[in-house]
DNA sequence: AACTTTGATAGATAAAATCTATAATGAATT
DNA sequence: AATTCATTATAGATTTTATCTATCAAAGTT
C-alpha cells in the first residue's frame, strides 16, 4: 500500500471513470488499473464495481475511502511541517475567502504566490464568512480570509491580522476638504452589499442607518458585488461604499468621485483564520508574510497610525 | 514519502539507535539511513539530531512522529477492512487481556490463531480490567479480553460474550454428591486474588463473605496467581476459586480436589471488548468466532442451559 | 454488424528501495 | 595524542516497484 494508491482510488470514487481519473493524477489509465487492482489484492476487498454504469464504489470501498481522506489529510499536515525552514511552500492548501475580499485581494497575492512557490497547490473557494467558519470547523478548507473581528468567535479558531483596509465613500460629490466627514453621508441614499455578504452590517454601523430605518426601505436590494452597487450609484445617485483595495483598481473617472473619510478613518479589518490545532501552522505564518508583503504598499492606510484609524466591526 | 518511512522514523525514535531500529524493522542500516535522509529532505525538516547521544528527536521531529503515528494507525485499519471475506487476518492487532483469562485462555487460542494467520501480528498485554478500558479509549489497543458485565460500562464500548466459564471450588473435602453447595462454603477460610484482579469482587459476591467480614481478616493477604492461591490451600487449608480452564490445566492430584458448584452454577462470562466506532470490526468478529470454536469443546460449561448457570459480575 | 468506449493485460522502461561493502564521524580508551 | 570502538553516512550493484506504450477484451451504441 502506498499513499498513491489512496490517491488513485480517490479520484476514481470523484470521477467514476478510469481514464479521467487517471489523466487527474497525472498517469497512464494503465496504471492506474495496475495500482488500484494491487490495492484490491492487498486488502482483498473490492474497492470498485466495473459491472455497473457509471462505475460503482462497493461498501468496503466506501469505508476505505473514509480513512484514505484521513491519511491524505494527515500526509499534508506532514508536508506543511517543515517549510518555514526553506522558506519554499508546498502540499495543499484549501483556502476560503469572503467575496468582498477576493474580488480584490486574489489577483495581487496569487501570481507571486505561485510563482514563489511552484510546489504549492491552492484550492480556493469564495464563499461567506458563515460557511468559512463552517467550513473551518469541518476541515474542508485549512484557512480563511476574512473581516474581523467576529463576534463571540469561538476560542477554537486561532486569528491572524493582515492589514486594515479603508472604507472608502463612492458618489460623493468633490469635497474641497479632499475627506468625506461622517456628516456628508448621513440622509443619503447607500447602497450596500446584501447581506450574507458581511460587508453590509459594517456598513450600516458605520453610516448609522440603523437608526432611521423609516428613510432607508431601499436599503432591501440585494446586491452582490461591488460592480453593481457602483453602477447603481452612477444612474440613480446615491452613494456607497467600497474598500481601498478595490478602489484601486477603479478607472480614472470613478477614483475621481471616490474619497477617503477624514480621520478616523474607518477601516475594516482583514484576517487570516484557521481552526485549532492548526495542522498547517508554518504555511499560516508563510502565508501571513507573503499576503502582507504585497498589499501594504498597495494601501495608503498602512502609513496612518491606529489611533486614525476606527475598526468598524459586525 | 511512503509509509515504510514513517515507521522507520518511530522505530528511530523508539530505539535511538539507527542499527536497532533497522533491525527491528527487517532492513539495514544502511537503508534505513539512508530512507530517513529522504524523508528529512523531502519535507525539508531534521527528525533526528544525530550529534546528541543517545540520538535526540528533534521538536520537528516529534510533531511528525504523532502525525505519523496517526498515519499507520488509521493504515492498519485499512489492512483490517477486508479480512472477513477471505478470512485471513491480516495486520495488526493489540490486545489486552486481563491476567486470570490470559494464563489460561491465550496458551488454548493463540497457536491455531497464529498459524491459520501467518500475515497477523499481535501485540498482546496482560493488564487489569480498569487499564483495558483506559487503553481502549485511548486507542492504546485495539481489543481486550476481560470478565463482563461491567457496571456502569459506558455506550462507548462494544461488547461481544465469548463463553461461560464455571467458578469452581479448590480444596474442598470430597463430597459425595460430586457437587458442592455454597452452604459447603459457608464458614470455610477461602484465599482470593488481591484487588485489582478483578476475579476476587467477584468471588466475594459468590461467597457471600462480605456479610461476615470479621471472620475473615485473612482476605487482606494478595495473591498475584492462582497457583499461589492453590498453594496456600495446600499448605494451610481453606478454599480457593478456579475458573474452569484454569482447573483443565491442573495436575490430576488437583483436579480431585476440585469440584463443581451444584446448579446454578456460578459463572464467570467471558467478552471480547473494542471501543466505537470498531476500527478492525471485522477482525473482531473473526478473532471472537475463532475463540469460540476453540474454547467452546474445552468446557462442560458449555453444555448446560442457560437457567442453569448463574453468572457472577463484579 | 460495425463502431466506440472503457477497463484489463503484456512487455519494456524508468524509478525506487534495498543490499553489500566501506568510509567518515565522534566518543571512549589507552 | 593516538588508538579503538561504536555509530551513522555514502557508493555502487541489485532487486523490486511504478509507470509507460501498445494492444486486447468486453460492453454499450449506432
Amino acid at each position: 500500500m502506498n499513499f498513491q494508491q489512496l490517491e488513485y482510488v480517490l479520484a476514481v470514487h470523484r470521477t467514476k471513470h478510469f481514464g479521467k481519473a487517471a489523466e487527474s493524477c497525472n498517469i497512464t489509465q494503465a496504471t492506474l488499473s495496475a495500482m488500484i487492482k494491487k490495492l484490491e489484492e492487498e486488502l482483498s476487498i473490492q474497492i470498485f464495481d466495473r459491472s455497473r454504469h457509471p462505475i460503482q464504489t462497493t461498501d468496503d470501498g466506501i469505508l476505505l475511502l473514509k480513512k484514505a481522506e484521513d491519511i491524505l489529510a494527515k500526509q499534508q499536515e506532514l508536508f506543511h511541517l517543515g517549510q518555514m525552514d526553506t522558506g519554499e511552500m508546498m502540499g495543499e492548501i484549501r483556502l476560503g475567502v469572503i467575496p468582498t475580499v477576493a474580488n480584490s485581494l486574489l489577483a495581487l497575492f496569487l501570481p507571486s504566490l505561485l510563482e514563489q512557490h511552484p510546489k504549492l497547490k491552492l484550492i480556493i473557494s469564495e464563499i461567506t464568512t458563515d460557511e468559512i467558519l463552517y467550513q473551518l470547523a469541518h476541515n474542508q478548507i485549512d484557512f480563511g480570509i476574512l473581516s474581523t473581528p467576529i463576534e463571540e468567535l469561538s476560542e477554537a479558531y486561532e486569528e491572524q491580522i493582515l492589514y486594515y483596509e479603508a472604507m472608502m465613500v463612492y458618489g460623493i460629490e468633490s469635497s474641497d476638504k479632499g475627506f468625506v466627514s461622517s456628516k456628508d453621508v448621513e440622509n443619503k441614499k447607500v447602497w450596500l452589499l446584501e447581506e450574507g455578504h458581511c460587508f453590509r452590517s459594517q456598513s450600516m454601523t458605520l453610516c448609522k442607518i440603523r437608526e432611521k430605518k423609516e428613510q432607508t426601505e431601499n436599503l432591501q436590494f440585494k446586491s452582490n458585488s461591488f460592480e453593481t452597487l457602483l453602477n447603481l450609484s452612477d444612474q440613480m445617485g446615491g452613494l456607497t461604499l467600497v474598500p481601498e483595495l478595490y478602489y484601486n483598481n477603479l478607472s480614472a473617472k470613478r477614483k475621481s468621485k471616490t474619497q477617503f473619510f477624514q480621520k478616523p478613518i474607518p477601516v475594516r479589518e482583514i484576517s487570516l483564520l484557521a481552526i485549532k490545532p492548526i495542522s498547517k501552522k508554518r504555511s499560516m505564518q508563510k502565508l501571513a508574510e507573503l499576503i502582507q508583503e504585497i498589499v501594504t504598499p498597495q494601501l495608503k492606510t498602512a502609513a496612518f497610525k491606529n489611533r486614525d484609524l476606527n475598526i468598524i466591526g459586525i
